[in-house]
DNA sequence: ATTTATTGCTATCGTCAATAGCATTAATCA
DNA sequence: TGATTAATGCTATTGACGATAGCAATAAAT
C-alpha cells in the first residue's frame, strides 16, 4: 500500500526532508536554535558585514520574515545589529553568539553525516547533486 | 557564499524540498487542491475501506491533523463517510470525487516527472533509493 | 533634482505538524 | 462474561515557516 506513494521521487523528497528536519530539530532543541536559526548562524558565522536582507537573499527568506527571526536572536543575545548607513545595518554576532554559533555548527555536522550515512554507500554521493540540481 | 550551505545535504535536502512543493502547490492550485489531500486522494484512490485512522498511519498524519483535512474534502463534496461500525468510518469517493482524484493523479504524474526531469540523468535513478533510505 | 530601488518594518494569513485531553466504542484477557 | 485496555474520531491550542500587502525612511540612479 505504501509502495504506491513511495515510488514517487515528489514524495519521497517530501517526506525526507521532514523526518531529516524533525531529526535536525530534536538536535538543535537543547541549543534552543531553530533550524532556521541554524541557517544563519552558518552563514554569519563565515561572512562578516551581512545584513538582514543580503541574509534573506541568501536564504531565500523574505524580508518580512527575517525581521522576528532576528528580533529573537537579538533578545537572546546572539547577534547585535550595527549600523552601515541610515538605512543598512550590519548583523554581527555578540560573544555569546559566537559560541553559540559554533555549537550550531557542530551538530550540524553531526547532523548532515547521520544523514549521509543513512542513504547506502551507492546512492551517496549521487544525493547532494541530484537535490542541489532540484533547488537551483 | 552559498557553495557553503549548499555543500550540505541536509540544507539541500530542505532546499529541495521547498522548492518542489512550492511548484506542487501551483500545480495543484487550479484544482484547489493541497498537497496533503493530494495525497489522501492518491491513497483513496487506489484502496477502497481506508479510514481515518488508516489514512492517517499511512501518512503518518496524526488523527487529530486527519480531522479538518477529511472536513474539508466532504465539504467539498470529493469524500463521504460510511459507518463500518459504532466507532470506525470509511472515506469513501463521491463521483465528484473521483473526478478530482483522477485530475489529482494527473496532475501528480506531471509533477514527478517534471521533477526527475530536472536531475541530471547520471543521478537520476539514485534519487529515489535515497530519499527512501532517509525516511523509511 | 527628481525618480526609482532598497531597507527594515508592521500586520495578517495559510499550510502543515505537534501536544493534551475527551467520549465513545471495540477488542482483549482473566 | 465482565473489567481492563486499545483504538477511533474529535476539540482546542500551539509552533515553525512561508506568503502577501503596504509603509516610511534612505540610498542610488538618471
Amino acid at each position: 500500500m505504501d509502495n504506491l506513494l513511495s515510488q514517487l521521487p515528489g514524495y519521497a523528497l517530501r517526506r525526507a526532508a521532514n523526518t531529516a528536519m524533525t531529526r535536525f530539530t530534536a538536535m538543535l532543541a537543547p541549543l534552543d536554535v531553530k533550524i532556521t536559526e541554524a541557517a544563519i548562524f552558518m552563514l554569519i558565522r563565515e561572512s562578516a558585514n551581512l545584513t538582514s536582507s543580503k541574509i534573506g537573499k541568501e536564504l531565500e527568506i523574505q524580508r518580512a520574515n527575517m525581521v522576528p527571526m532576528l528580533q529573537r536572536m537579538e533578545d537572546a543575545g546572539w547577534i547585535q545589529r550595527e549600523a552601515i548607513d541610515g538605512k543598512s545595518q550590519a548583523i554581527v554576532l555578540t560573544a555569546e553568539g559566537r559560541t553559540k554559533a559554533e555549537e550550531v555548527a557542530q551538530t550540524v555536522e553531526q547532523f548532515e553525516a547521520e544523514l549521509l550515512h543513512r542513504v547506502p554507500a551507492q546512492h551517496r554521493k549521487h544525493l547532494l547533486p541530484a537535490l542541489n540540481a532540484i533547488w537551483n
